[in-house]
RNA sequence: GGGCCGUUAGCUCAGCUGGUAGAGCAGUUGACUCUUAAUCAAUUGGUCGUAGGUUCGAUCCCUACACGGCCCA
């Protein structure tokens, strides 16, 4: 199907593949930008425990705690006083009043106002600019004027050039801008209208498209119409909006100045549609499974707390749906995901958001081998798709998706890291206690060998691995959910995928021995008793579902906002995220 | 939790050794019928993050706090 006469009828639903072919000339472009940008360490937050993510002491999160109260009680008075001040909610607020551009502006509003309807809502566009320029940029300017091409454009106003009796004005719309010339000969006092109008105001304009004396495809208007007064000033055309906090706070204000921003978003939403359509085009159910748990479980994390006021119950917002989507694989689900959010009380980072996006997902009679390639897969599948190949460039790094990855067992990258340890020594607690001693590990009474090896690996490999590889054969200690070795019960058949030094997914053959499971569940509450606050709860219904028997599965999480961030090259997983958390204005 | 840095006009930023603040853009007024960060002339706009302290005097020095950034845990 021809692409434009489709999309002149439908401007919003515009072509896939077109916009792919664009979208990504720009990353590349946007990367090499990039360049040299400062590299950075991240630690992941995903499935099952990771010891980054160990609880801060108690003490840290009361004095946290504390500081909101006291900022919350502050903002609760100020707010009080507004009310009984007897201001109307949806009144100005007062910094807005005392700024004289906005009350410039609210003037103009008021003036429109008096004259007609001040928000119309009848103007259709039939053409968007960025497809305007596509189809008819080249045109030599006789052919235009030959054949004339009627538009209805509209969209924010972004460049306003008033010389006199004409001016020339540029609108950008969701595919970009384009010139609209405007002479007062044409318009009359729709002319003297437009000049008192400001950057930022949304317009629609109606006339012929043409080429400037300099070649410039334009509109000649011969009808404009002011559609939304815009009250507050857009920030600096050049600089545009620098702080980092506005672009995070006022995220609308971000996404008209930044077409880098609007990109990634773009791109994050071309990423998860690709992983859904990966996985329904293998068999996979998307399910949806609760957010609001009785038990949380499924990883070790603190969980938020909230309470339901008709039961009159405490319940947990989830940080994992992993023991939900398990109990489906029990009912028969053999091949089951879902994409959505976790939350996790912990700390804000530029590589953690107290709710974040995950995939998880379950394939029966399959192994964490078998999940290793499906990765291998998805990942080739994401690179090929939407960069164009295989090399991905991160913050000035280049990182190869070609081929399989490497694969290396935890104790191989620990020995690889630490060349002067004794292998044989590797699971002897006192000579690891050594070792971390002279690292500066701290670790505490209770930890065993597993949980030992495993602070040294995130001490010393971890962040060294680069390049795409495969981590496995994770300490059973560190690892209550998953299935322990046949041949090495001191291991699980688990592995974690590492980019750039940063954790991306997690997968693992799944426990379905429903007494180890329950016995692992004992020695998690043990722990919790003992005052580790990440430790699971006991889960009797899980524990019940695995007595009915699951198949033998393999269950894997992927950490959606990191893997966007790779692909975006997006430093900070705010980034990533329309709306991260912020701590309350001041 | 710790360290370092930042917070000045709507935006981007200057502001020296402590003497009550400036530029560009935006806005306003005027000129201008092919501009490209349009140009030219004039001009409005500030509780210098908040609260204390030192000082005759604080944007500047000191303390605490708030928010943000980077690094470390």
């Amino acid at each position: 199907m021809p692409e434009r006469a489709q999309s002149a009828q439908e401007p919003l639903h515009r072509d896939e593949d077109a916009e792919g072919e664009a979208l990504r000339a720009r990353v590349q472009q946007a990367q090499r930008r990039r360049q040299g940008a400062r590299g950075l360490q991240v630690r992941r937050q995903l499935g099952q425990p990771d010891q980054e993510l160990r609880a801060r002491p108690v003490a840290h999160q009361g004095s946290a705690h504390r500081r909101r109260d006291r900022q919350h009680h502050g903002g609760a008075r100020r707010s009080a006083r507004r009310i009984h001040a007897g201001e109307p909610e949806a009144g100005p607020m007062s910094d807005q009043e005392e700024n004289h551009l906005i009350a410039e502006r609210r003037a103009k509003l008021a003036r429109i106002r008096e004259r007609g309807v001040a928000f119309p809502n009848d103007f259709r566009r039939t053409a968007l600019a960025g497809e305007l320029i596509a189809a008819h940029g080249e045109r030599a300017a006789e052919a235009l004027d030959a054949d004339p091409v009627r538009v209805k454009v509209a969209g924010r106003l972004r460049v306003k050039r008033v010389m006199g009796k004409a001016s020339f004005a540029k609108i950008e719309d969701p595919s970009g801008q384009i010139q609209i010339f405007l002479q007062r000969e044409a318009l009359g006092d729709a002319y003297e209208d437009f000049k008192g109008w400001d950057v930022g105001d949304i317009l629609g304009a109606e006339g012929v498209l043409f080429r400037t004396r300099t070649g410039e495809l334009s509109v000649r208007a011969e009808r404009i119409v002011m559609l939304v007064k815009s009250l507050r000033p857009l920030p600096d055309k050049w600089h545009g909006i620098a702080d980092t906090e506005l672009r995070y706070r006022q995220r609308y204000v971000d996404l008209i100045m930044n077409e880098d921003s609007r990109r990634v978003f773009a791109l994050r939403s071309r990423i998860v549609r690709y992983v859904r359509s990966f996985l329904d085009a293998r068999g996979f159910l998307e399910v949806e499974t609760p957010m609001l748990h009785p038990i949380p479980g499924g990883a070790a994390a603190r969980p938020f707390r909230t309470h339901h006021n008709a039961l009159d119950v405490d319940m947990y917002l989830r940080i994992a749906p992993e023991l939900y989507l398990k109990r489906l694989t029990v009912g028969g689900f053999e091949r089951v995901y879902e994409i959505n959010r976790n939350f996790r009380n912990e700390g804000v980072s530029t590589k953690h958001n107290p709710e974040f996006t995950m995939l998880e997902l379950y394939q029966a009679y399959a192994d964490y081998r078998d999940l290793m390639t499906l990765v291998e897969d998805l990942v080739h599948g994401l690179a090929d798709t939407l960069l164009g190949g295989r090399t991905v460039r991160y913050q000035g790094a280049e990182y190869d998706f070609s081929g399989s990855f490497a694969r290396l067992t935890i104790e191989q990258i620990i020995l690889a890291h630490n060349p002067g340890l004794d292998p044989a020594r590797l699971r002897e607690v006192a000579y690891l206690r050594g070792v971390c001693d002279a690292l500066g590990i701290g670790y505490g009474a209770g930890d065993g060998a597993g949980k030992l090896q495993i602070e040294i690996f995130e001490k010393t490999g971890e962040h060294k691995l680069l390049q795409p590889t495969f981590a496995y054969a994770y300490p059973t200690e560190v690892s209550p959910l998953s299935r322990r070795n046949d041949r090495d019960p001191f291991i699980t058949d688990r592995f974690e995928f590492f980019v750039g030094g940063r954790e991306i997914a997690n997968g693992f053959s799944e426990l379905n021995d429903a007494e180890d499971q329950a016995q692992r569940f004992r020695d998690q509450v043990a722990r919790k008793e003992a005052g580790d606050e990440e430790a699971m709860y006991y889960d009797a219904d899980y524990v019940r579902a695995l007595e009915y028997g699951m198949p033998p599965t393999a269950g894997l999480g992927v950490g959606i906002d990191r893997l966007v961030m790779l692909l975006t090259d997006s430093p900070s997983i705010r980034d990533v995220l329309l709306f991260p958390h912020m701590r309350p204005e001041a």
